[in-house]
DNA sequence: GCGACAG
DNA sequence: ATCTTGTCGC
């Protein structure tokens, strides 16, 4: 099954090993209630070329903008089906640690547990960090739909849902440490119908292509790393000039 | 072998 | 995702 893959990986990419990290992260995903929720993050990331500008967001549960910021960083892998959080973890990762408190739960753009291994990159992230996280991806990568329902094509397991946000369908996958009908109410609540995301991602969507289309002059460090100007605070163990 | 295939 | 021309609506 991963033949097709192989050949759009980067040579002496270890794949197995790459599949072997997917499968034990994902033993790490636990279910749980949300509790209450104050405040609601999201991120997400844009690319001009190969550079990745990723923006963090949160806001309160009542759409109020709380904070924000947003890094750019050289994309180092291509996109591949499957394995998505190798090119867009750490750019998300670096806009994340940003902010200046963890939201109570986060919205990432793209599958949770709605994954072949288990292992989209919200539960990538949400394992790594120990944060709530809520898979939220506009097509289907894995599963099969069954009214609003997404079943595993294998095992039958339900593994996410779908939910209808203006004119399209998103589907919604536990991340981490939450629930899936809890991560269903949340994204229905923030739903934002003209848009068709919900507020937390539109917010981080907006702000990831707004500093793409401002980077002009961007320095970047040894890591093909850098901050974008106006963010206020430095990832951990940034320098700037 | 031929499609499917998060962003 | 990004590219890209044309179209619709405020």
């Amino acid at each position: 099954m991963d033949e097709s893959v192989r050949k759009r990986v980067p040579p002496g990419f270890r794949l197995e090993l790459a599949r072997h990290i997917q499968r034990k992260l994902s033993m790490k995903v636990r279910v749980e209630s949300i509790g209450s929720v104050e405040t609601v993050g999201g991120v997400d990331v844009a690319y001009m070329g190969s550079l990745a500008f990723s923006a963090a967001v949160t806001l309160s549960v009542d759409g109020r903008p709380l904070d924000a910021c947003c890094t750019v960083s050289k994309a180092v892998f291509p996109y591949v089906p499957t394995l998505l959080s190798f090119r867009e973890l750490t750019p998300m990762v670096r806009s994340f640690l940003c902010l200046g408190a963890r939201p109570d739960v986060l919205m990432v753009d793209g599958q949770g547990v709605m994954h072949p291994y288990r292992l989209g990159i919200a539960s990538h992230i949400g394992v790594s960090l120990g944060v709530r996280t809520i898979g939220v991806a506009k097509s289907r990568l894995y599963g099969i739909e069954h009214g609003d329902t997404v079943l595993d094509e294998h095992s039958g397991e339900l593994i996410g849902r779908t939910v209808i946000c203006g004119k399209r369908k998103l589907y919604v996958s536990v991340g981490h440490r939450v629930d899936l009908e809890g991560a269903v109410d949340l994204v229905k609540s923030l739903c934002v119908e003209t848009r068709g995301l919900p507020a937390p991602l539109l917010a981080a969507h907006d702000m990831a292509n707004r500093a793409k289309r401002s980077c002009i002059g961007l320095q970047l460090d040894r890591w093909g790393s850098a901050t974008c100007v106006g963010c206020g605070r430095d990832p951990p163990g940034a320098t700037r000039p």
